[in-house]
DNA sequence: CTAACTTTTTAAGCATTCTTTAAGTCAGCT
DNA sequence: AGCTGACTTAAAGAATGCTTAAAAAGTTAG
């Protein structure tokens, strides 16, 4: 599978050069210089990681991180020249997942790019959850060993599922995670496909919570 | 669920004050001071985190780390005196989750170990009142460990009769905080709503007080 | 102690809302 | 053209939330 990642920094020659060491690890680089640009890139498209400068011209880092977090949970590394704790501890605060202050060495940021792609499991070849497990490379999927066939649309929705394996997604997450913010159709859709999806899985895997929307059961231990 | 922390650190001054500080946060912190205790403990118990000085007597984190990764993907904080890069790329490449460098501030040390414990999925959400757990994220809940499906509403009512445990709810304020000020219904919805919600728990779980309202029993007194 | 009264419990049933299901349209691809 | 997958639509079905009212339990006063 493919690694997307965003790089929001301002200064050019900090961004190409951080640019540069991703793209040697073979990951796919994004970048921008300033908040607009970012959010709307964190609307349009998702990433395995993003990587924020703090000091922004327009809205800053940290607030675009809780910007980012009130839509996604993507693994977030900030970057900064300011070396002042209360920065630092507002970034976690923030839900940022690392922090690193510039001077940085570039193997140093590479790699804790990749404990974080680890960590989240964006390195993957395969995720599971509970008896199920996806291949996102094929677009394959198995439930108990036995091999499943999946549109891509009925594989990408399975897969935002086991990705949040135990939570519920509701029907507006769902729609929007799926479909696209500025998708025009109507809800039926969701129905319509999570119909689709459920035909091809053992009942009782995908649960249903009324006015509120669905959730992928994992075994739990009792 | 419990949070369990290793603390691996040989200097005792400083694996107290880490004790100390984790322990605030209502997580449970063991505490060791070399490597074959820290190896013992790796095989014999299942850690959320692990928090590894490099310099130890004996076996030294590096290695430990490499061990540990034989047996187990424990989200691991690597915590040195050592600033040079080369120490801190070895710890990644033995894969560390992160690595901070003496001296920190104690309140960033916590912030990086709770960041390794959300995005690792340690730290679920899920509020408690005695042998009752509820699951916000599913709108699931758990009685002495055993499942109980509950409708959204019935779900909406428990939680806050769990977030108020012990403590006496009356129907003026069940009626507003559940259906809202604006609600052009009759009591009997609370009564009707109460029954289901009972027919669900164990006997006894939620009290009557006559003429006032309804309280969850988080004691139970035999 | 009992009768009258108040409040809660229980059960039945209805209406609404949301979900499921199925049939059909449309567009792109082979 | 025929197939496949994505989406629309609408009817059928089910779950939930709510109302109502009678039965039960608890309280108070004579």
């Amino acid at each position: 599978m493919n690694i997307n990642i965003l790089v929001v920094e301002d200064d050019t020659r900090i961004q190409d050069m951080v640019c540069k060491f991703l793209r040697k690890e073979g990951w796919i680089v994004d970048a921008c210089a300033n908040g607009d640009d970012a959010l709307s890139l964190f609307y349009d498209k998702t990433y395995q990681l993003i990587i924020l400068d703090i000091m922004l011209p327009g809205t800053n880092g940290q607030e675009l991180l809780k910007e980012l977090r009130k839509i996604r949970d993507t693994p977030v590394l900030m970057m900064t020249a300011l070396s002042d704790d209360d920065n630092q501890l507002r970034a976690f605060n923030n839900l940022a997942d690392d922090y690193v202050m510039k001077p940085f060495s570039m193997q140093i940021l590479v790699k804790r790019a990749e404990a974080l792609l680890r960590r989240s499991g964006a390195l993957k070849k395969e995720i599971q959850a509970g008896k199920l497990v996806l291949f996102p490379e094929t677009y394959g999927a198995q439930y108990e060993g036995k091999k499943i066939i999946l549109t891509p649309k009925e594989f990408e929705i399975l897969e935002l599922f086991v990705r949040n394996a135990g939570k519920v997604i509701n029907h507006e997450t769902l729609l929007t995670r799926i479909w696209g913010y500025d998708f025009e159709g109507n809800e039926g859709i969701i129905h319509a496909s999570m119909k689709k999806l459920r035909d091809k899985l053992p009942c009782g895997v995908i649960r249903t919570i009324k006015g509120v929307g669905y959730c992928l059961e994992v075994e739990s231990d009792d």
